[in-house]
DNA sequence: GGCGGTTTGTAACCTGGGTTACAACCTTTG
DNA sequence: CAAAGGTTGTAACCCAGGTTACAAACCGCC
């Protein structure tokens, strides 16, 4: 049981290795594998289980009728599947999540977590941190969505990425997965990348992300 | 300090008036009252204390620069202000408040709210209940903000205030306000209104709106 | 170096919603 | 009941982004 590092799971900061392992060792009711590719949860699924992903990587996206797929994150070990969701009163998973590569599972029923945290005080306040951390990105990527024009939400990402003092950055996904994050599509991102990049407010080499003109893009904020 | 009806608040379900009140006793601070129309808080503010709102009227709004307002919600008496950002990491309010009417709040600083949570157990999960219902109602506005069209939106709203059953429902809204809710311009919504009128899927006498095809509408979903 | 697959740039055309403006209703309230 | 303010219906025009399609550039890999 104790073969992972749990010291990285935000559910386990300030318990010893052995402290999570006992606490593992009695909640964990199994381990599942799911293949590359395959839906761990859907949309709409009843959660009475906590998933804590060990080993993998999975993508949560939020699928919406008319094929369009609109990408919120990746998740990558360890860490929890929409832990919020396990205490909720109307508890239904809130997005699909698909694995990206193989993934390990530790399955927890939610009535053994529970008991676990009220026994642990530092578990308790640790699963409090991250769903309230959760509540924090969501009310952000709301904020992202509530930007009408792609100019604006283009602006907010490339300042969120950028300061002041450090007015470069590298592109870490291609332009796809941007427009997706976006959700616009491909070649309208191209097309206001290259207005921005022909009004002057910056540049672009490669993947090498300039701000020119950091106060325009705060205006379209 | 008890004058009020603490039962009706989620935070103090299942304790007795006498345990709420004793928290409040230990706990409150400072009562604060805020005219009408006034901020309470402002979207970026530190959260260093939980707002309870004991009398009067506020509204949550998140302010887009362009000066779209993206409504979010009402909260009514007796209801703390987004618990959920008292804990996290980034705790920054993520909207504006503003009274609706003259409004009283109790301030509770932080660390003898999470003292009173610890000495607690009924009160704790209280808590977090309410935060993750938080995280729902997020995820699900996200999920109606993805989807593109008028249409399509109107249409979730439409169908998540009925069911085959019942098939007819009040607005309780003006159309500016649910045009406000939506994210569009009120002639807009008229116009879409008025087209699917038109085309036969739902029918609108004062402020009675019934649905004629149902799976019209899912399919839009 | 050359070949297939991915990523990017761009252009032409279409469409849903924004914008503005005005008229017809309702609802209060004096 | 009449004036005033709020709510709804509509129309004409504009524009950001969607859609489709193709070419150029890049990136391993044999």
């Amino acid at each position: 049981m104790s073969a992972y590092d749990l010291s990285s799971c935000p559910l386990f900061f300030h318990l010893s290795q052995k402290e999570a392992d006992d606490i593992l060792e009695r909640a964990v009711s199994e381990v599942r594998r799911v293949e590359k590719g395959h839906y761990v949860v859907r949309q709409g699924d009843t959660i009475n289980h906590l998933f804590l992903l060990m080993e993998g990587l999975v993508r949560t996206e939020m699928v919406t009728k008319e094929g369009n797929v609109l990408e919120i994150e990746f998740i990558e070990p360890v860490r929890p599947l929409a832990p919020a969701f396990l205490v909720a009163t109307e508890n239904r998973f809130p997005v699909d999540v698909i694995t990206t590569e193989t993934a390990d599972f530790y399955v927890i029923p939610k009535s053994l977590w529970l008991k676990e945290m009220m026994l642990n005080e530092t578990l308790l306040t640790n699963f409090m941190k991250v769903t309230s951390n959760m509540t924090v990105f969501l009310s952000k990527k709301v904020q992202m969505m509530s930007i009408k024009s792609l100019k604006g939400k283009l602006s907010l990402y490339i300042l969120e990425n950028t300061t002041p003092q450090k007015d470069t950055f590298t592109l870490k996904r291609t332009q796809t997965q941007l427009a997706e994050y976006f959700g616009v599509q491909r070649p309208s991102l191209a097309r206001t990348i290259a207005e921005m990049i022909r009004e002057g407010w910056i540049s672009l080499y490669k993947r090498e992300l300039k701000v020119l003109e950091r106060n325009k893009l705060e205006e379209l904020v």
